[in-house]
DNA sequence: CATGAAATTATGGAGCT
DNA sequence: AGCTCCATAATTTCATG
């Protein structure tokens, strides 16, 4: 499916999207050609999801961030759909994950500062019931990537061999 | 120095940066070169600071996300430098956080399943002494975007106004 | 997979409001 | 200062060998 052309060329892409087709070619030993179709196939089979602008949290005035666990007594499905249309709708929260273990579900949310944490956490409770929250800060981001490690993507088939 | 023009052209961006600039001086009414101008500014500025391909994580086989809290007795400057460092080596830690409260650290590490966490577990604790480490896995991805909230950027400054 | 042409888009200049 | 209009350069996109 992706072979080792493929993995160097997703490499660079997620370092740097706007490099040229030629350029990249270039670098992993194809001619534009090819290499424009390697990437149009993989934007076909969605591996790669999209292309897009990343901000300066500082700049935008999002300085801080939380990490909000939660967890409820409600386990349906129902309910969890509605909860995560509701979280949808919060540009703050940025990532959401169901959890395994004692905390149901774990959101990273981004605000400017506590007070606005604090706004931000009287409109959701005010729009879903939840049993138990509990919130902590980053100080600072250290690291931060968009970047997946692709050292685990499924080994090469040799051409010829069966699919 | 965002105004609201700005913040649309961000908008737009923060979504998809394929979007040809013409399309985009069309959609916040602008001819391009005044909407090539502004992004342009923000680039030099560091409020955009990159353009990157996002990759659909089953696709390249990194299927399970782990929150990783880390506690330490080792407070000095020299051991957050190194042990920074060495985070930083793993690609499959995509973020690093130093936080508020119990925790030291937190990070999130995105890998293929349960045992290339151990693995990966095992390489990290090999590399540098930790005092206490807690992992949590997600088991499912509800929300995650790189798009940060646009509504707390500064007020536009009216024309003319003292800086 | 390479070559090269055609269409699209980015980039920058000159002058206007 | 910031904009529109216009010219040129770079890049993407696709037909053909």
């Amino acid at each position: 499916m992706i072979d080792r052309i493929d993995r160097r060329i997703l490499s660079i892409l997620q370092e740097d999207c706007t490099i040229p087709v030629a350029e990249i070619g270039r670098r992993v030993g194809l001619s534009t050609t090819p290499c424009w179709r390697r990437i149009q196939k993989m934007e076909e089979d969605g591996v790669i999801t999209g292309r897009v602008a990343l901000l300066d949290p500082k700049k935008v005035n999002v300085k801080v961030t939380a990490f909000v666990a939660i967890t409820t007594s409600q386990h349906t499905e129902d309910w969890l759909k509605k909860f995560a249309d509701v979280i949808r709708e919060f540009p703050e929260v940025v990532e959401f994950y169901r959890m395994a273990g004692q905390v149901d579900y774990l959101l990273r949310v981004s605000v400017p500062d506590i007070d606005a944490y604090d706004d931000f956490y009287k409109r959701l409770i005010a729009k879903i019931e939840i049993t138990d929250v509990s919130t902590t800060f980053a100080m600072e981001q250290i690291k931060y990537t968009t970047q997946l490690p692709l050292g685990y993507v499924p080994a090469e088939k040799p051409k010829g061999s069966a699919s």
